[in-house]
Order: C-alpha cells, then sequence, then structure tokens
DNA sequence: ATCGATAGTATCGAGTCGAAAGTATTGCAA
DNA sequence: TTGCAATACTTTCGACTCGATACTATCGAT
C-alpha cells in the first residue's frame, strides 16, 4: 500500500473521530463545518453560495444547513449588500461561543513542532486538491493579490473597498495567491 | 489560531475533498470507508461490529451501509463463525475492483518523503485520539502482541487459530499494540 | 433452567446530500 | 427599453446517514 493511500484512509478515520466529538456539541458534521467556517470568513464571504463552494457541496444542500443554523438561534441571516439576490448569516453571540467552544480540538500526542508540520503537509495537500479540481483556494484576505496596505489601512483592489484590520486576517472567497508582498502566501506570518 | 485547530480545519476540508471524488464512483463516504475497510481486514473483523468500532458509528447505521453495499452486489454476507449470532461481509469481485479503483487516490504535490512524514504524523493522531477515548487501535494481525511466527506459519495466541500468510497483513479487530518483536508497533517495515 | 451479556436487525425522526425545478435579480445587448 | 441569459438562492424530491430505541437470537455462566 502507498503512502498516498493510507494517507487518504487515515483522513477518513480521523474525520470520523473528530466528527463524532463534535456531534457532543448538538451539531451534526455538516453543522459544525459551516459555523467554523462563517466564525472565520470576512463579510464578503458569509454566503450560501461561498459556504458551498468551501464544503464542496451544492448551494441546495448549504441552504438547508444556513437554514438549520439560523433555527438554533447559532446564525442570523440578513440582505448580503447591494445585490439584493444576495444573502448573507452573521453568526449571533450563542453561535460565536459554540463555535469557540469546538476551538478544544483533538488530544495530540504531537510536539508543536511537529504539529506545525503537519499542518503545513495538510495545507499542501489541501491546496494540491484544489488546484486540481480549479476551486477557490479560500486564503486569509492579507495574503491575497488583491491585498494593499496603506498608511490609512488596508484595501481591498478586487472589490475596491476599504477593509477593517480584523478583516484581513480572515478568509476571503475572492481570494487569489498570487504574489504577497506583505504575508507569505499561506497567511502564516511565520512565528505567530 | 492554534496549529492545532487549524489541523482540525484542514481535516475537515480534506475529507470533503476526498469525499466528493468518492462519490463519483456511485458511493457515498460511509459506504466508501466500509467498503474500504472491508477490503482491509481479516475474517475475523468484517463482521458488523468491527465496522461499527472503525468507523465510530453505531452497529445500527452499520447493519444498513453493509445491506445498501450487498444489495449493490459489492458484499456478500454470510455466517460469521462458530458464533451463530456473528455475521461476516465479504467483499464479491465486484467489490474488489470498486475497492481497487478507489486506490486511485488524491493528487498531491508532495514528494514520496513528505508524504510519509504526513502519514506517519496522521497515524499518530489517530492513536493519540482513538486512546484518548478507550477505543480499538485495528493495527496489522502481524503487529500485534498475540501474533507468533514460527517456520509452520503464523498463529495467533489469542484467538487459538492458524493463520494464512496473507492474513498477517491485514487490520484485526483484536489487535493490541503490545510489544511487537517481528514488526514495528504500527506495522510499517521500514522501507516498504 | 435461568438470566444477563452480546451480535445483529428493524424502525423512527432529524438531517445530509445531489439533482432538478423554480423565483428573484442582475447585467448585458439588441 | 425590451429581451434574455447568467447568477444567488430556495424548494422539493428520493436515497441515504446517523443515533436512539426496541427487538430477536444466541451465548455463556451460574
Amino acid at each position: 500500500m502507498t503512502a498516498a493511500y493510507e494517507i487518504a484512509s487515515l483522513l477518513d478515520r480521523l474525520s470520523r473521530l473528530h466528527g463524532t466529538g463534535r456531534r457532543a456539541a448538538g451539531l451534526n458534521p455538516a453543522q459544525a463545518s459551516a459555523l467554523d467556517y462563517l466564525a472565520r470568513a470576512n463579510r464578503f464571504s458569509r454566503t450560501p453560495s461561498a459556504v458551498a463552494d468551501y464544503l464542496s457541496a451544492t448551494r441546495g444542500t448549504v441552504s438547508q444547513t444556513l437554514k438549520s443554523l439560523a433555527a438554533k438561534g447559532l446564525a442570523q441571516e440578513g440582505p448580503g449588500g447591494s445585490d439584493r439576490r444576495s444573502r448573507r448569516y452573521d453568526l449571533t453571540p450563542q453561535g460565536q461561543a459554540v463555535a469557540e467552544a469546538l476551538d478544544a480540538v483533538p488530544p495530540a500526542d504531537l510536539t508543536d513542532r511537529q504539529m506545525e508540520d503537519v499542518r503545513d503537509a495538510l495545507r499542501q495537500l489541501v491546496r494540491g486538491m484544489i488546484e486540481a479540481r480549479g476551486g477557490r483556494s479560500f486564503g486569509l484576505c492579507r495574503s491575497c493579490r488583491h491585498h494593499r496596505a496603506s498608511v490609512q489601512g488596508a484595501h481591498c483592489a478586487l472589490l475596491d473597498v476599504p477593509l477593517r484590520d480584523e478583516e484581513t486576517t480572515q478568509i476571503c472567497q475572492e481570494h487569489e495567491p498570487g504574489i504577497a508582498k506583505n504575508a507569505r502566501p499561506d497567511g502564516c506570518t511565520g512565528r505567530g
């Protein structure tokens, strides 16, 4: 058996083990994934379409999942911007709290150094698979080729809008790796 | 965000990306996981209970999944041994073929060396989570503390039965890491 | 013979999922 | 301005997962 194949098997098993842990919080895996994404995405990226792209699911499925989060009081639906077809789902304070609770993550006998290595390798795997199927990268705003930093504050050259500081460290659906001057392409600053 | 948390997120996304690939084969993720397990488990470990343990699912759920595999002609149900309550699901030739087709796994821009590192790290993660919740290890037969090798052939000291050669490289539900003399605890021989 | 434990199944309700059909809105082009 | 295709999202459908619960058959020990 090749290492690649065993990796697929291990990922499968890990995600199952991880999923059962989250079920304890009253959420099923799909809801937990969506909640996690909403907690980390910027205001342009909290739409059903973006969630669908991120989760590799259809819009129909995601529409239902988001409605169920809203029904549980974890997210709030609202208009998404100037385009009146667009909807945006923002987490409620309860939703934020649950998302943070999910941060209490799996036990691991790994050193910090090993954890970082695993993370970097997984990032590369994700990037490879995304590229292979022409998907979006969903990287952090500040690592995007459209990101512009100045003394007045950050700015998105694609959408032509000013950005709040905290938005530059959130996930953006429009993210394009390109050449970043202010940060590494993966959005990692190197030493935390 | 800690590396541990990002790992959880990445795993989530990877398993989704991977899952959509398998859906193309006409199987949903649960069926694919079960099929994959059946293809790699020895004759003592292809029971509904073992599959349930391995997949961290309930027996009821797994019972249905296995029935659906049988309905598709990918697995065959039969008596499991001397215990007349027990059932065993063996893959049919078609099932074997599909399982092998699923081996054609994700694209990855990683070197062989990096793949092995990821695999080893994931193994450790799985082991940590399994231990944390007191689950079974589901390691390979030959790496088990009950495994005995002799000139007449391999033997299981727990079940007290002779083992065919190919069975010693299969997954066993009774596997206990213990101290292995003939192989590393993870069942890896080191250099392939 | 009895009785508790175990292996597996059946059924229920909530929910996922992809597919397909539908609505509202946008934006482009004639 | 009208027309129309593309887009954002929702709704519905059928197959399926999943945990929970209740059930049957069998085992094993007393």
